[in-house]
RNA sequence: GCGCUUGUAGCUCAGCUGGAUAGAGCAACGGACUUCUAAUCCGUAGGUCACAGGUUCGAAUCCUGUCAAGCGUACCA
């Protein structure tokens, strides 16, 4: 609709041109918006305050000659109107608006999409927790934002992978077997103390426990007399653990990600890049360019003059390599796989480290407009109103599987989605369990339900939803406000997809199925759908279908389910 | 010190690539179920958009400065 009046303003303003009554053929880019105040019509247009400058004439004046100019070659326009300091409102016969039913109807289940991304490969990347403990909510936002943007860039037309970064190599690894090393030996008997570096949590005793039922005698063997010896990282004993803890944990991460509906095409491992010689490639090939040079015995990486602070350690003085050196090498290694761009999710508090990959990458060639950081901040758990005590050290801490376990998935994902990733988030237990307004979850569900209820209804009335959603049906009788209100919203969700799109920002999404929601459930108390005038019932089953269909691709992309009851 | 993010109603937040009278929800108060699901709706009330300048026809939005909060500024991962 927005394109359309565009094309009608610029049709009118050429013409205006050729009859000299402007000055200028140059036509600024102008904003087309839905106005906040019905009293300024369905669409205006600030064409001609910027236009002023240009055409070196007052606003109004401009306007009155282009409206003077304009030809509504399709009808559609009732009025349009001069105001304020100069723009243009476009009042709508309602005709103008039921087209977009039988689009919305044709199109079912890709209304909405786009071809924006033009089928550039994108490659997002989330999650990627270290596999040394469970997963909490800060990941469950970050799985929920990552996953629910792919969803979304792929609707608007990318081509998208997404993809978990396991950190299974350096010392995090070495402390994940030591703790689990020395929770065996705890178990055997042995007077040990677990370090206060290592991983505290019960879960680490539980994999103690399985490794001794598993493989006890075995690990028995290894156990040297000397208690000092325990901690070096080159025992059998530690290395086993280590190998077996890990892998046990990304095995129950995967669990808990797919009992939360996150799916991912490709889990890359850190360590292969160390396997294959990659990271040392890397390196070698920095060195030969001198962006990676030696000082003080520690190799550093030229992240200065490119933006960073000062510069990185990659080698450190005891010949181990940092993890900004794998970092690098897998950032470039992700556009050497072919990918346009690269989409990394993190937390906030990571944000120090995208100067320096944007250094890595600019050392590369790679434009760095080509890689995009969504910083997610904290969330507080809550539980009706009171923080959830979370002592990582104590290892006492809720788990993003005991929420799911205990709202849903459902809720869940729609509350991480509730604000935008840039704001933190208060994501109170008690609250996503409510089904009140407060739990937004329900708010949007429940529209589908009632609809799916109406039609359930016009079933038993013989009425086939074939008949409603058919393109030659005639929807001349909806006149009400509040169907012409419902239509205006419906026909904004390609543009909510596409502004999502560019921002990356599923909220925008979020913040439009409330409005649709809202103004569905205003509609639902005060008409019925369901009338004895079958041509209305028709048409008011032709709107309300084609709220739910919207509602329905929505809640998809945002991996919430669509319920046919509640 | 420097850098990033944030500051909007009593509370939680939208709105931020400049537009007309700044919007929701919660909490408060008053109403609506003989009906297609009341997990809903309607109404009332609530504001120095942190503060001060600047840019212009026009600023919550852009720029500068100040104040406040969080985070970052490792040869940690």
């Amino acid at each position: 609709m927005k394109k359309l009046i565009k094309k009608i303003i610029i049709l009118g303003a050429k013409k205006a041109f050729q009859k000299g009554l402007l000055k200028a053929d140059i036509f600024p880019n102008m904003n087309i918006e839905q106005p906040r105040h019905d009293a300024h019509g369905d669409l205006s247009t600030n064409f001609a305050m910027i236009s002023a400058g240009v055409q070196k004439m007052p606003p109004r004046k401009i306007a009155e000659i282009v409206i003077s100019c304009i030809n509504d070659s399709n009808g559609i326009i009732k009025k349009i109107e001069i105001a304020g300091p100069g723009f243009i409102n476009f009042f709508l016969k309602d005709q103008a608006w039921y087209p977009f039913l039988k689009k919305i109807h044709d199109q079912n289940k890709n209304f909405g999409s786009l071809d924006y991304g033009k089928g550039e490969k994108v490659l997002i990347e989330f999650v990627s927790a270290n596999p040394t403990g469970p997963l909490h909510v800060g990941h469950g936002r970050g799985a929920v934002v990552g996953d629910t943007v792919g969803n979304i860039l792929a609707f608007a037309g990318f081509d998208v992978q997404k993809e978990y970064y396991i950190n299974d190599s350096g010392q995090q690894i070495k402390t994940l077997g030591i703790s689990v090393w020395i929770r065996f030996l705890q178990s055997l008997g042995h007077d040990i103390e677990l370090p206060k570096d290592c991983y505290q949590g019960n879960y680490i005793n539980d994999i103690a426990l399985e490794l001794n039922k598993k493989m006890g005698v075995e690990l028995a063997k290894l156990i040297t007399k000397n208690k000092a010896e325990v901690e070096k990282d080159k025992k059998d004993g530690i290395l086993i653990c280590a190998k077996y803890a890990a892998e046990k944990i990304l095995k129950n991460i995967k669990h808990d990600l797919t009992c939360f509906g996150v799916k991912f095409n490709n889990w890359f491992s850190e360590q292969s890049m160390y396997d294959s010689g990659l990271v040392m490639e890397t390196i070698e090939k920095f060195k030969k360019k001198n962006i990676i040079y030696e000082k003080d015995k520690a190799w550093w990486f030229k992240t200065k003059n490119l933006g960073d602070e000062k510069d990185r350690v990659v080698i450190k003085k005891n010949s181990l390599t940092t993890y900004f050196a794998s970092d690098i090498a897998y950032h470039l290694e992700k556009f050497t796989r072919g990918f346009d761009r690269v989409i990394d999710v993190w937390g906030a508090d990571h944000h120090g480290y995208i100067k320096r990959i944007n250094a890595c990458l600019d050392a590369s060639g790679i434009k760095t407009n080509k890689f995009d950081v969504i910083l997610i901040q904290l969330v507080n758990l809550l539980r009706d109103g009171e923080p959830v005590a979370m002592s990582t050290r104590a290892g006492e801490f809720v788990t993003l599987k005991n929420i799911i376990d205990e709202v849903g998935s459902d809720a869940a994902r729609f509350i991480f989605l509730s604000r935008s990733f840039d704001s933190s988030l208060d994501f109170d237990l008690k609250v996503a369990k409510q089904k009140t307004n407060e739990n937004p979850v329900y708010y949007v569900q429940y529209v589908h339900a009632r609809i799916a209820g109406i039609m359930a209804k016009a079933l038993s009335c013989g009425i086939n939803s074939d008949v409603y959603s058919d393109s030659n049906l005639d929807v001349s009788s909806l006149k009400e406000l509040e169907e012409i209100k419902l239509i205006k919203i419906l026909t904004m969700f390609p543009e909510i997809i596409k502004k999502s799109a560019e921002t990356l920002n599923p909220h925008v999404i979020f913040t439009y199925l409330m409005t649709l929601a809202s103004a569905f459930h205003g509609y639902y108390n005060k008409h019925k759908v369901i009338t004895e005038d079958k041509d209305l019932t028709l048409a008011r089953l032709c709107l309300v279908f084609a709220v739910k269909k919207v509602i329905g691709n929505s809640l998809f992309l945002f991996g919430v389910s669509a319920p046919d009851s509640m």
